[in-house]
DNA sequence: GAAAGTTGAAACACAAAACGTTACAACTTT
DNA sequence: AAAGTTGTAACGTTTTGTGTTTCAACTTTC
């Protein structure tokens, strides 16, 4: 099991916009170059950042440009951005428990509060990162090659 | 994407393991029972937990056994017993970012320390729950019914 | 010691999800 | 008008999770 790999391409997709956006179009044709994923899941994965406010993209003109300042976009906003993981929470049930069993019909309300704990747990440590950090640390690797 | 239902399942198996231990032969098939999950399924759970040195079982005679006490296994122990998350980590990279382009042959390391954070986040917090607490809780919920 | 019930494990089947691919309409700029 | 780009739908492929069938090995009971 393994969060979808959309959730670290968004993140390079975002890096790439922030490093290559001054100096010229940041194209999903690019961005597939760079991260080696399909065009068009590009282009999804920026549909799906464009629709949680965080880039902004124009059919027919091209190029990607970030919507909000580096240190108010968080991993989390990403992470919810690209549908890591869904309503149900990261946790799963199995669908049939036992009503008949005192256990079957009972362990999913005791276990619920505990697993939720845990998603938070995952959830705020990437609230506290933000794509600054990220792209700060990236230009500094870049500088040190 | 959500982590195997072999995770909520073995703590199910775990809970029923306890509290019908005492009056009853547990057998793979009154836990498939209880949990609605084939009884091979059952039994796969089991050997994972078997070899993780939470349960005991034997051929032939039939029945599992906790091998340890309910507060000295933890949610974490079960977690990494059925496999839920592989050597790669949670996250999950592209195989093939460029590595003629700077970002794309190094956003791998600058993240790296910061998804790793967010995944001992998680595992910290499934550390400090332990089976006893789970198991406290259903039998108050079932005493409350 | 034979029968019945159980576990362990292999092999195969099926469904869902992730990811890739093709195709094309709509749009913008030159 | 032409060239390049985005948005999106439809379909294909691969992987993974889960279920199913089958059977040998083992234990207990009769």
């Amino acid at each position: 099991m393994q969060i979808t790999s959309k959730f670290t391409v968004a993140v390079h997709i975002l890096t790439c916009i922030d490093i290559f956006g001054g100096q010229m179009r940041v194209t999903s044709d690019f961005l597939s170059g760079s991260t080696g994923v399909n065009a068009v899941i590009v282009r999804n994965v920026l549909g799906q950042l464009r629709a949680a406010g965080i880039v902004e993209t124009r059919q027919g003109s091209g190029g990607a440009h970030l919507a909000k300042a580096l240190d108010e976009i968080t991993l989390y906003d990403i992470y919810k951005a690209v549908d890591c993981v869904d309503d149900e929470g990261l946790f799963h049930f199995h669908e049939n428990p036992n009503a008949d069993c005192p256990v079957g019909r009972n362990i999913h309300k005791a276990m619920d509060g505990r697993l939720a704990a845990a998603q938070a747990a995952l959830e705020n440590e990437l609230k506290s990162t933000t794509l600054a950090q990220v792209v700060a640390d990236t230009r500094r690797i870049i500088d040190e090659e």
